[in-house]
DNA sequence: AACAATTATTACAAATCTGTAACATAAGGG
DNA sequence: CCCTTATGTTACAGATTTGTAATAATTGTT
């Protein structure tokens, strides 16, 4: 399950949220300042970093800076002060959501696992269609785990359905996305043919298309 | 700017969030229940929809799937009970930050562009580096806004790099990640090749290049 | 059924991508 | 400074991508 760092100096707290996340699944370390932090992290395998901002070396918001850069991870403060000035900073240096305390453990929870959905961290970042999967972050998609090893322009063609799942898409509007952005004229019959080449690799039958589906007179939507 | 929507039937709360909002720099338009508020979703354009849990038709709750559903948008619950109950299935519907009243108007737009920053929405799910752009919503490249057309494989090299910023990878990691994954077996050189090819699209003196930087005898870096 | 309009399919050259090899240059150790 | 090794550069052939045109199939309407 997802590996957490907490990030805190006292002990009670450590002990009981370490306690209680575990008991949610979460898989957590602790460290008791930045600098003990940093060096935990490098053991590997993070996908988030809880951290109380009242720790006593340096002021917590620069330690958010350090594991962004050197991690890459997403960060989540606990803080005793609510107030304004906290919150604006902590979002503006990176963190990826501010919890004053005191809090609920529920409600921890849900934003720890909220923000591992947004990030992308813990299994995310992946869409799945059918049998088809694509991941943003690898920018590749797989049928049955397989790549498909879809050309530029027919990788694009496929983000802009999934971008606009549910919607009905043009053919005007598709052709801008992918051809009139870069200021190129293209045939008409060019979108029809990608289209084809698209359904060719994902469709299980591309003849009965199940995943970009045709709105004759209206243009393609890619159902959710 | 951001075009958001915000659902909330008191009157008060509409014109005062509203004009917040837009000295904010925000586009903001309202609806005052959940069928106004698809309606006022189908004009398009909409980034981001605020929502009241304490509408009186329906709970606010199926709203939000049918937002989710429907448009694809993120939604921010904004409520009067901030019990935990509310929390976790707000969040389990798919809200992508929870506010409980009363909130100070500065936390909201923090709250608000943070959540457009980790869903990708307005302008973000861009990284910056120096002159090129990479948006990996469209899947393209750009450099001084230009597309740069990089290729297939061009494309999940360079996000190789963008997904490990600051870190140093070795060829070998390299290598797996785009070729050894599909199962291929591929020269050492071909690296070294695709490395070149991206610096001479990427970088502005690709001679002395500053996006992906040469670590002799370790690997290559991408500075953050 | 006949028709027009839309969408699908196929086939094809030109352009680009891809991997390799041969050669060139740069960096570090002795 | 020389030598070795790592990295960079260039050029090339085969594969793939890309856009177009010609043709076929489908759909909805008379």
């Amino acid at each position: 399950m997802d590996k957490i760092l907490l990030v805190e100096d006292d002990r009670t707290i450590v002990s009981n949220l370490t306690e209680y996340l575990k008991g949610q699944g979460f898989d957590v370390k602790s460290a008791s300042g930045q600098t003990e932090a940093l060096n935990v992290l490098r053991e590997g395998g993070f996908e988030l970093v809880l951290m109380d901002v009242s720790l006593e070396e340096g002021n917590g918001f620069s330690a958010c800076s350090a594991v962004k850069s050197e991690f890459g991870l997403p960060v989540i403060f606990l803080t005793a002060s609510g107030d304004e000035y906290s919150t604006v900073t902590g979002f503006d240096l990176g963190a990826d959501d501010y919890i004053p305390k005191p809090f609920r453990p529920r409600e921890l929870v849900s934003r720890i696992k909220n923000v591992l959905r947004l990030t992308g961290k813990g299994g995310g970042a992946v869409v799945r269609l059918g049998n088809v999967t694509v991941d943003t972050v690898k920018g590749a998609a797989y049928r049955n785990g397989n790549d498909l090893f879809l050309s530029a322009l027919e990788y694009r063609l496929l983000l802009v359905f999934i971008n606009n799942r549910g919607q009905l898409l043009t053919r005007e509007r598709l052709l801008d996305a992918i051809w009139d952005a870069a200021g190129e004229f293209v045939n008409d019959n060019t979108l029809t043919v990608y289209i084809k080449r698209l359904r060719d690799k994902l469709e299980d039958d591309p003849q009965k298309p199940e995943i970009i589906k045709t709105v004759r007179g209206l243009g393609y939507i890619m159902e959710r």
